[in-house]
DNA sequence: GTAATAGTGTCTATCAGACATTATAAC
DNA sequence: GTTATAATGTCTGATAGACACTATTAC
């Protein structure tokens, strides 16, 4: 027998399937000075729900060009390297039919943010109780969960800071991100082998300067 | 504006898109005493080549039902609970069309696996280094990695020991799992606590008698 | 008896956590 | 000077890792 690339091995063409919409989600974070962990929510032009943004995946498009797309339109928000989390499959989680949804998640500057539309995009604090369609607060939970454990340990490996900072501002980042305080010596221990101390100051705070440092390239 | 359940916001209706072919594929791991950690690999009828189970998704089924449906028909294996890692989206990784694949692991005890056909199932090694078809071999890299994630620092979190077991027996199992021998002092101190005693013997060994426990129900 | 494995005791090096001390800026 | 923050030093309690010793079986 020899193999037909267009037939599956019970003999069915793929048409003969039928197949499922795909949907991407996402959960945009980013810091707030006063509220800690945000979520970037947007709000649906036909019905003015507020939701995560996210799109139907087109012919041939990659999940992630899907997610790129998704915040261009909804949102005016570009640049972002999201990862996914987990696939929503109940075949009811969607009133408009059989839709699968790939969510996703991604953490940037809150500056990378500045270009966003007004009136129909907002920032919630990611542990508000707020009205979500779907599955929407599951993914913020799985999407908070996930960056906590990559910033674990490592300096700010999303770059919500700049290429150079402080330790107490590389801390007071990792502590929006975890949502607790974080022992200071400890952090600083924990955190300098993996930094290089660029001999520049910080300037115009308080007490005394603060040396500045960069990332330490993996290796 | 009302909303209509059956457009989405650019007014487009649902079949006005392109869907993908979603499919899934599992890698099944088990322990073999002497090659540690196996996959089980099926032969695919069409062009005889090994292959991880899968199939595609059928109208309106779960992600874990279809990944039943494929070890059942293809492997005549059943009663796993897999878990999802990945969805693999290259448009081009499958040469019959666009297609989805969501790769799932589970991993079970040996004799779970005892009723699988005989010659189009095999069992390989999961860090050997043979011919596998698109993503496969990069989902079997994800599973080992989320299984030794999970069985850090808990006893034997997927049974695939009995309900009863000599902490030999469960460190033995965690070997393989990690892939290297443990330390037997900690090992035995980590675990000791999510333990519980159950007063009886192992029998028939060369030394001294092992005390029997089972796990402590978590909380 | 010897060999093998189970279980316990103890020492050490490491490290998270806490606190104290010194250094250097703004005011 | 005082106040605030940075940076460093030191102590302590917990624990991973290593080793030793005792207990109990098969042979």
């Amino acid at each position: 027998m020899t193999a037909n690339p267009y037939r599956d091995s019970s003999g069915k063409t793929l048409t003969d399937y039928e197949r499922p919409s795909v949907a991407v989600d996402t959960a945009v974070l980013t810091l707030d000075d006063e509220r800690g962990l945000v979520v970037l929510e947007v709000r649906r032009p036909d019905d003015g729900q507020w939701s995560l943004p996210g799109t139907f995946l087109h012919a041939g498009e990659r999940l992630a060009d899907a997610v790129a797309r998704s915040l261009k339109d909804k949102a005016n928000v570009d640049g972002l390297h999201p990862r996914q989390l987990h696939v929503f499959d109940d075949p009811k989680r969607d009133s408009r039919g059989w839709v699968l949804s790939v969510a996703h998640v991604d953490i940037v500057r809150s500056e990378r943010l500045g270009s966003r539309f007004d009136g129909t995009t907002r920032l919630m604090p990611a542990g508000a109780r707020h009205r979500l369609p779907h599955d929407h607060r599951k993914i913020i939970k799985q999407a908070v969960d996930y960056l906590r454990a990559r910033y674990e340990g490592r300096p700010d490996p999303d770059h919500l800071l700049g290429d150079e900072f402080t330790i107490l501002q590389l801390r007071q980042a990792h502590e929006h991100v975890a949502g607790r305080p974080l022992q200071r010596d400890w952090f600083r221990r924990t955190m300098e082998p993996q930094l290089i101390p660029t001999g520049a100051m910080s300037s115009g705070t308080r007490g005394r300067p603060a040396e500045l440092f960069r990332r330490r390239p993996p290796g």
